[in-house]
RNA sequence: GCCGAAGUGGCGGAAUGGCAGACGCGCCGGACUCAAAAUCCGGUGGGGUAACACCCGUGUGGGUUCAAGUCCCACCUUCGGUACCA
């Protein structure tokens, strides 16, 4: 797109593009870009010193993307222009900074793409990192890229194996008191399995030890996903199905390797406190973890050896316990179900194992159960309390049985209703409402009633004391204890797929694991030619039998690792991404750690954060890193949505139909996709321009595939550079807000910068060189003025990382700057400079023009004298009542009664002031007058 | 249901308790051009007026204050997360 004089240029008449006029002076991104890419990287410009001076270093982190086959999208450039910006004005502060890249490229699409085509893993992986790093370059991000990391590479993953050997070599004390490295002492540490007390009674050392690792096998009911050919973390299970392309999965008994991530709960809520990241994002985390207090009380089981623990929040309940329930699959239900029952249990328990989660979830509208036809005894009152098994009790929370308070819990006041089973009322707002019938559950806290027996009585106790009252009373006769439960789990950490880290782990005649010596990592991915999953828990390593037989009695683990292994610690290697003898070095680690700043997306809340902040802290524990938490601050760029796309609704006649009545999928509605301006606005929402009584549908949606709405970066930038891309995607709006994005607004930022490179370039030249009234002279009044104000305004925008408005402000430069005769040239320097970050080609190609020979990426960052921010005289605002009426110039040091008087002075203030006594008079100096009058 | 975030022009958005709507998009008018594009200049919340004046206006209803988009209370809507976790 030409953006020069049209038929004035001597170069002649409407000769079109640029691609035709490659030597076009005036804007041209598609020429500056490669330019100054080429130059950053033959000079090595943003190599990030091997280790930082004195206290100045800052690491700005991205999360790194996993190189998926479509190539970027709109949304990565987002966070990743942001810490740019910071990065590169950072630079100029003086900072050592530390800005690297890297590729997550272990995970299931590369092998899913093997299993259909037969290409390995690794082409796809090398194909994809290709065009992910082709297109994060084409945007100028000034990542150091000497230390690109890449979790597929073997030197990579030797360490991401040498950290899984750090987790099985340790076990955790929860008793232990040490002090940490800055001082602060702690209780509770990660040890070595080799300082582990053995007890005197276990019979097998060995075997107690491997009960304690970090890193542990078990046999658990996992989340077996058949149509993806591997099990799945808790955290990878979204309403019953797989969180990657949404296949069912069912829960079914094998053999895993488990992270004993529970045992840092209690620390990765506490430490969350001195994090500077969003409450959202604390309150996802906290949510997960899901601590609870309560307490376990025991049930004596009627004519039977057994006696059933429960778990509960609400102890102070326990008079209104008036049935016991247990988890179908918890092997209670067998030893005390009685002989005419049984059948009915066993019954009840198989369809409750076929189900899948997703079916479990989807019934769960209607509670289902079966008596065992066996009674507990209520410890409190002897009552005779019958035992039931349902499924709206899991058994992987608490001890897998629950009493119930049908009276003040409502799942439990649903399920005696649905059987017929009594309620009666324990809590009550006040001591005068015991006798209040309940027809519903009150789960709210209040006072204790009908809860007394011989030996305590809570009644008239608010609900907290007879928490702590029961339970005192119950821990006193051996009857249950204070517990805390949460809703986290161990962490599945073994996968049944090809394209992962391998395990450093060999196995014995006796199924018993032994570490790989270190001296053997890493443990190598065999080749294998055939990825297929067999359907069974079988992983394809097993397949690759010379791997496998690791000597004659000992055979290597076949499952691999999630992909989340290798994203818990590459923010660690960057530090030293060439080390062959340690995973990084000690002393650079101190220098560097903690990340200062980590953007990403906010869909990580859970997974990432919390698997990489468990296992720093196994290796902060462990010695290896000096600080607990990895990232000090982090911020989540909000998404970008799609075009805004207006949405009209026909009936099967070709009637529209207005929007509020097509909610939900009503299938025989057909959406008819309309143009802007074929609507209008009409009160809250959008109306057809043609039919004002149908409302219309308004909205961004999310992009997709499906959708056709998907953006791609390097179109934008074919068709307006990298600059406009990286301006457009901060000038939208907040970093962290959701924003739809627009055509158009990247066209009003390409203008933008064509009218700051005519500011300064002469777009009429051959070459690309000053215009004509840059001139070396000095400042005027007026323009000192506004470039201070400008670099104040923006410098404040930049560390409160404001983008959206650092850039209105420079808009604002340009437009008053564009009015001058002359322009001095020494304005222009600092505008440049001030550009830089945001726009770096263009304002690299700028000041070359203004005659400097090197990069300006470590230029000092512009001042400016306080003293131009002050104007000498000030237009103050004056209301009467509130409400403004007229402005008056002062000078702007005048005085309070000064500024009065010479608002009172004021013709239309006056004309309000007639007549009225003047109540009260309010005078901020240099901001408002404000009258109250009556 | 629970937790979190957010509701401001036609649109994206801006406003340490002190002039609501900066900046951009769009639209309207003008300059340049044979014409268009590009560029430049001006206007643009609603009502009202010949033009001023003036009135109304930050999801709704209350409150605090000389002064509220901003603080407090209640509610509505949208988005995100989560959901038998006892």
């Amino acid at each position: 797109m030409r953006l020069g004089r049209g038929g004035n240029s001597p170069r002649g008449r409407d000769l079109g593009s640029n691609e035709e006029r490659p030597d076009m002076p005036s804007y041209h991104p598609q020429r500056i870009e490669p330019k100054w890419q080429a130059y950053w990287e033959r000079h090595k410009t943003f190599r990030a010193p091997d280790a930082p001076t004195s206290k100045s270093k800052l690491y700005i982190l991205d999360m790194f993307p996993y190189p998926s086959g479509a190539g970027l999208h709109v949304g990565h450039p987002e966070g990743y222009t942001a810490t740019d910006i910071l990065c590169r004005y950072q630079r100029m502060r003086g900072r050592d900074v530390l800005h690297p890249m890297g590729w997550d490229a272990f995970g299931l699409p590369a092998e899913q793409y093997a299993i259909k085509t037969g290409t390995h893993p690794r082409e796809t992986t090398r194909a994809n990192v290709d065009t992910f790093r082709r297109q994060i370059k084409a945007l100028g991000f000034s990542y150091d890229w000497d230390r690109e990391v890449d979790t597929t590479d073997p030197g990579y993953y030797k360490w991401t194996q040498w950290i899984f050997l750090q987790l099985f070599d340790t076990w955790y004390d929860p008793d232990y008191e040490w002090v940490d490295p800055s001082g602060a002492a702690r209780v509770g540490k990660g040890r070595p399995i080799a300082e582990l007390p053995i007890p005197e009674d276990a019979t097998d050392a060995d075997a107690y030890r491997d009960s304690k690792r970090l890193a542990y096998r078990a046999e658990v009911p996992v989340n077996w996903c058949p149509e993806l050919g591997t099990v799945l973390s808790n955290e990878e299970v979204v309403d019953g199905r797989s969180e990657v392309g949404g296949h069912p999965v069912v829960r079914t008994p094998l053999k895993q390797w488990m992270l004993r991530i529970t045992a840092y709960a209690d620390r990765l809520i506490d430490d969350l406190e001195d994090l500077n990241w969003s409450r959202a994002i604390k309150d996802m985390q906290r949510n997960w973890i899901g601590r609870s207090e309560g307490a376990e009380v025991d049930f004596a089981v009627e004519g039977n050896a057994a006696s059933i623990r429960v778990y509960t929040t609400r102890p102070d309940t326990l008079f209104g316990a008036t049935y016991l329930v247990l988890a179908p699959e918890n092997p209670l239900v067998d030893a005390i179900a009685t002989p005419e029952c049984a059948r009915g249990v066993a019954g009840y328990r198989d369809a409750a194992a076929r189900k899948s989660d997703f079916d479990r979830a989807e019934l769960s509208k209607t509670k289902t159960g079966v008596f065992t036809g066996a009674y507990a005894v209520n410890p409190v009152n002897g009552a005779r309390v019958p035992i039931w098994s349902a499924d709206y009790v899991l058994m992987g929370y608490g001890t897998g049985a629950i009493m119930a308070v049908p009276g003040h819990d409502e799942r439990d006041f649903e399920f005696a209703t649905a059987f017929g089973l009594p309620i009666t009322r324990v809590v009550a707002a006040r001591v005068e409402d015991a006798g209040l019938p309940l027809d519903a559950a009150e789960s709210a806290y209040g006072v204790a009633v009908n809860s007394r027996n011989d030996s305590i009585a809570l009644d008239g106790l608010p609900t907290a004391e007879a928490k702590s009252a029961i339970t005192s009373w119950l821990e006193a006769r051996g009857l249950g204890k204070k517990t805390v439960q949460t809703k986290l789990r161990d962490w599945l950490f073994s996968r049944q797929r090809y394209w992962g880290e391998p395990f450093p782990i060999v196995l014995d005649e006796n199924d018993r694991a032994h570490a790989v010596p270190e001296s053997e990592l890493p443990v190598v991915l065999p080749e294998l030619a055939d990825f297929k999953p067999s359907g069974r828990p079988e992983p394809p390593l097993g397949k690759a039998a010379d791997w496998v037989r690791y000597s004659p009695t000992l055979r290597r683990e076949t499952n691999t690792m999630p992909q989340w292994a290798g994203s818990c610690w590459y923010f660690l290697r960057y530090l030293d991404p060439k080390n062959d003898a340690r995973p990084w070095s000690r002393e650079l680690e101190r220098l560097w750690m903690p990340v200062d700043l980590y953007v990403g997306g906010a869909e990580h809340a859970v997974l990432h954060l919390l698997y990489s902040r468990f296992w720093h802290k196994v290796l902060f524990d462990r010695g290896e890193v000096s600080t607990p938490e990895p990232f000090q601050r982090l911020i989540n760029q909000g998404m970008i949505l799609g075009e805004v796309e207006y949405t009209g609704f026909r009936d099967s006649g070709g009637a529209w139909v207005s929007a509020e009545h097509a909610r939900g999928a009503d299938e025989s509605l057909t959406r008819v996709k309309l143009e802007e301006e074929d609507v209008v606005k009409k009160g809250e929402g959008f109306v057809l321009a043609s039919e004002p009584a149908v409302r219309v549908d308004a909205r961004a949606h999310k992009m997709s595939k499906s959708r056709g709405n998907v953006i791609n970066p390097d179109a934008v930038i074919a068709e307006y550079g990298a600059d406009s891309l990286r301006l457009y995607e901060m000038f939208m709006g907040p970093l962290e807000a959701v924003k739809p994005w627009s055509m158009k607004g990247v066209e009003g930022v390409a203008r933008f910068l064509g009218r700051a490179w005519r500011l300064v370039i002469d777009h009429d030249a051959e070459e690309v060189q000053l215009d004509d009234r840059v001139r070396d002279v000095e400042l005027t009044t007026e323009q000192a003025k506004l470039v201070a104000r400008t670099v104040a305004a923006v410098t404040d925008d930049f560390e409160a990382m404001r983008f959206n408005t650092s850039i209105s402000r420079l808009m604002e430069f340009v437009n008053a700057f564009q009015g001058f005769e002359t322009r001095p040239k020494r304005a222009l320097e600092t505008f440049t400079l001030l550009l830089a970050p945001l726009a770096p080609h263009v304002a690299e190609e700028m000041w070359e023009a203004l005659g400097h020979g090197a990069t300006l990426a470590y230029e000092p960052w512009p001042s400016f004298d306080p003293a131009l921010l002050k104007d000498d005289e000030v237009e103050v605002p004056v209301q009467v009542n509130g409400k403004l009426r007229a402005r008056v110039v002062v000078p702007a040091d005048a005085a309070a009664d000064a500024i009065e008087a010479a608002a009172k002075a004021d013709e239309r203030v006056a004309q309000w002031l007639v007549g009225k006594t003047i109540r009260k008079t309010v005078v901020v100096p240099g901001k408002l007058v404000n009258f109250v009058v009556s």
